[in-house]
DNA sequence: GATTGACCTTACCCTTACAGGAAGCTTTAT
DNA sequence: ATAAAGCTTCCTGTAAGGGTAAGGTCAATC
């Protein structure tokens, strides 16, 4: 039997450590002395303690572990965690990378002596006015992850009921505060047909300016219209829309292009 | 002047992440009334919105993307910061790749269906009766990352005592627990010389096991060890210690050769 | 047998970057 | 005026422990 500074000693595993995975329940000792509370291990126990040493460098949570050692039997059960978990850091890897890659682009900016926030000013802002349109439209709170499934609701509807495109899909963000799992959404699409689900989209005078690429930059585009706006003493009137020029099935993100309007007056 | 909620909205920061902004001293609204206690911002605010949100994509710690605005005027200090977390980032791919590549040996040794664990049984004991040396020590409480540092100075000791190595240096560990910060480890040299700085380092009979490699894998060696002293019925007789085969300053971490000892009895 | 010092215990607060929810106040729209 | 929407503070919780305090236990020594 090992005493916990033993057990700790041999382990590479601190104190604290081992007291937390007896009270999580992922390593308990196997006796406790029931007067005294001391802990007490065994040798081997110490193979347990390597495997989850190791499957923490796995980045496996503690959680996970715990699984995986409850079902330890289960062979297969492992093995597809392992996968996971592949996949997992493989993942991580290419964001990583990617975000190397921006983040030495910025830095090749800082040296040129330039403002990296100087990419606003690319972005062009359009005074104009907004066609009047009719519109299937859904308003919904959804999740925004689930934005695009969204659409293929709409979409189909369109062809079952034979209606009648004649512009390209938009969408009207009534929330009014970021809850990304909570939006409140009206997604809809221009069509030739009145019916009594169809009504009519009158935005009038907007602001507009087109995003190309990923959706991470909206927050630049609204800060842009804002900024806009307030100069030119207009003042915001109704919910901004997007209009998707791009379809997002076919079209590569970086080939995204979306349309912001924010209505003015 | 942007209610909280219209803030928000734009920036793609939720309420909760903006009261917390406010509470750090992060991002405090241009004006908050008193009475009330709403908050306020103005819509430049944005742009301070927009660089928080990019320099935490980069993995800047709130702490750190404070202390770049503060001093948003140093741009050296930015630029040091970005290529700071830039040398940061590339470490952590490095290491992810090397954890992944690991992971993928041992998904390859499942499917093979053999044991994970199953390098254990590679690690080869041996029974021996270690040499009495003389040796020049000295123990000390350190870090465990100023291991190198602690022997570079007993080695130039050596140097400037002329004294004559005999064998391989060692490191004797006497803690009683696993603490890396706080580490009581004896360091020595073998030497012929008997002053009246050297003992005499007597171990006797040996369980003694050899690491090839990362120092990761020393758990391993002691949990081998203790298993197999368990195994023999042997009893742990005195400190472990460790010899140094080969010099860590001229090899490469793979090649390393150390020697684990438990004398026994 | 008593004492000492090393070792062990629980208990409480702290960390990051927020999320969730409750209870209550304020603003805006009707 | 009233109701709904929006805002406030306050409290608790997260993952994986670290730090510290106050006090109990064990083994060796005197």
């Amino acid at each position: 039997m090992l005493s916990i500074g033993e057990f700790s000693k041999i382990s590479h595993l601190t104190l604290k450590t081992l007291r937390y995975y007896d009270e999580i329940g992922l390593l308990k000792p196997a006796w406790t002395d029931a007067k005294s509370g001391y802990r007490y291990y065994n040798i081997s126990q110490l193979e347990t303690a390597l495997l989850i040493t190791r499957l923490k460098t796995y980045l496996f949570s503690l959680e996970e572990i715990k699984v995986i050692l409850t079902n330890w039997q289960g062979a297969d059960l492992f093995q597809a965690k392992m996968k996971a978990k592949q996949e997992n850091l493989t993942q991580q890897i290419t964001i990583y990378s990617s975000l190397l890659k921006k983040l030495e682009l910025d830095i090749q900016l800082l040296e040129e002596e330039k403002n990296i926030m100087g990419y606003l000013d690319q972005i062009d802002i359009k005074l104009c006015d907004h066609l009047t349109l009719n519109i299937l439209s859904q308003r919904k709170q959804i999740n925004i992850s689930d934005f695009l499934i969204q659409f293929n609701e709409l979409f189909s509807k369109v062809v079952f009921e034979k209606l009648t495109p004649v512009a390209k899909p938009l969408a009207i963000f009534h929330s009014a505060e970021y809850v990304p799992e909570n939006y409140d959404v009206e997604i809809a699409i221009p069509i030739v047909e009145a019916t009594n689900e169809t009504k009519v989209f009158n935005p009038g005078l907007c602001a507009m300016a087109t995003l190309i690429g990923s959706y991470d930059d909206l927050p630049s585009i609204h800060t842009k219209l804002h900024a806009w706006i307030e100069e030119s003493h207009y003042k915001l009137n109704g919910a901004p829309f997007e209009v998707y020029q791009t379809d997002p099935h076919t079209t590569q993100e970086e080939n995204n292009i979306i349309e912001i309007y924010f209505p003015i007056k």
